[in-house]
This record gives C-alpha cells, structure tokens and sequence, in this order.
DNA sequence: TTGTAAATCGTAATGATTATTAATTAGAAT
DNA sequence: ATTCTAATTAATAATCATTACGATTTACAA
C-alpha cells in the first residue's frame, strides 16, 4: 500500500486530509516493520511537540478499518504497518529482533477446512516468528 | 493436565501448597475453556473476599513457566487454561462464543520449514477462531 | 468567506498488569 | 508439638497501554 492508495480510501470514505494523518501515513511508507503507536509518537513529537496519544490512536484505528493498516500483538502490545499491496491471502514472518517481516505465501487452511467439520471458521492467524537472515 | 500432576510439578520445583493454588488448580481442572485472570477473581472471591489480584497473576506466571497452564492473547487480555496433556505438538480452534477450544492436529511448520531459508525459526502461532458445533 | 462537521489538543478516565511492603502461613528443623 | 524461616499472600499503590471527553481548532464544501 502506498500514500496516494491510502488517500484514495480515505477520501472516498469522506475523511479529511490533516497534517497529522499524512505524517502517520509517511513513517508507515518509510518501513516495512511492524510498530508501535509509541514509536509513532516519539517521531511526531520532534515536529509537534503538543501531540496527543488520542489523535494517534484513533488514526490507526480507522486506518486498520479501511483495510490501509494491518494490525497484530506482539508481546501484549499493538503493532501495525502498512496492509501488503499484494491482493493474495498470505501470512507473516516476523523478526523478534530488527521488526522486519517476511510474507510467506503458504497458508494452512487450505489443508484444514475439511478436517473440523461442523466448526464455522471465521478467522486464523499464523505468525512465525525468529530471526531474519541480518540477524544472527 | 489433571491436579496431581500440577501438585508434582510444583513440589517437584519447590513450590508451596497453598489454598489459593488449590483453588486456582481447581477452577482450571473444570473447564476446557480458556480463561481470564479476571474470570477466576470473580470466582475466588466468592470464597475468599479479601482475594488479591496480584495472587491470581503471580500464581498464572508460575504456572505458564512450569509447564501447568497455556497462555494466549485473545482480544488484547491474557487467557489461560490447563496444558494439554497430548504430548504431541498441536494447535488449536477457539469459539469466540463460548470459549471452548479443539485440538487440530495438523501443523503447518512442516511444510514451511525448507521454505524460507535463513529465516532461524524460534516459535510460531498458529490458532483458528470461529464458532463451534454447539454455539451456531 | 463563512458555516459546520470533523479532527485535534490537553487531560483525565479506564482497565489490565506489575510492584511494594507488611502480615501471614506452609513446611522443615528442633 | 513448637519454633523458625522463607515463601506466600493481602492490601494497597504504581505503571503502562488504551480510550474517552469537553473545548478549541481546522478542512472543506457551499
């Protein structure tokens, strides 16, 4: 997901385009880890010193419900980052010590949607998580 | 995972017994469900009304380190349950409606493993949510 | 330019979890 | 059985992430 898709949403959506959500979007474009609302807000405090949690929360909230952010818990804590352009269902692995992920194109429901019948699935999550090549 | 075995584990490690790890053991041995630590206030409390928190919490962490319960992350809080006494590697359905879990016994770490080289596997989750049999 | 709903700020509330300290208790030693 | 000691607990309070609220500001459409 780029910037431009991104406003595109947004705009349809009728949100408005603030200052604020185009510095979120910006640290979002500029990496591929997984990040806290914390670590946004220590970027944004350099240039708006009066920023509010409030304002950071809600932004990532909304963008996780138009499909513009993904969303995950890592040690009790929410991460995002930008939803993955590619429109094939994948699942991540994540690096425990720099935050990169990796998109690992194989997904285990095919093999287990006829193994539990009866049971109504409505969603998964398969998260692998270790250390990427850079990292050991 | 049924009590005696919990009680060897813990005198095993030189762990206490105590009424509180009765309880707590007790309330876990009932149910397949996976649990909060507020759930199990709620019941301790009935019993013991000066029942602290910190008892609860401090009693789950020792218990998830020996081996005695589960721990996952549902809905941003902290879920517990009995370890399963299966000794063979599995993974699970959770009912978003009535908390009941099944065992699924396909995991999908075999297939990846040769798949994403370099990658220094540590851990992985892997859980499907819906609803079961008796909850649609 | 103006009106208005949306967005933000500043702060406070909430909820889950962890920490602290004094009092209590389980289990070993006497 | 009694005493001793370290483990455990109770009763808070502190911390941390997240959400909520009222007042102010701002984007943008008319």
């Amino acid at each position: 997901m780029n910037i431009n898709r991104a406003w595109e949403i947004l705009k349809k959506e009728g949100f408005k385009k603030t200052d604020k959500r185009e510095q979120i979007l910006d640290i979002f474009s500029q990496t591929t880890k997984y990040i806290t609302p914390r670590d946004i807000l220590d970027v944004m405090m350099a240039e708006h010193p009066g920023m509010s949690y409030d304002t950071i929360y809600r932004n990532l909230n909304t963008f996780v419900e138009l499909g513009i952010l993904e969303e995950t818990e890592l040690t009790g804590e929410k991460h995002f980052r930008m939803h993955c352009e590619t429109d094939h269902h994948h699942h991540h692995f994540i690096c425990t010590s720099c935050g990169n992920i990796k998109e690992i194109n194989i997904c285990p429901m095919e093999l287990l949607h006829n193994s539990i019948p009866g049971y109504q699935i409505e969603n998964h999550k398969f998260e692998i998580y270790g250390n990427c090549p850079q990292c050991h």
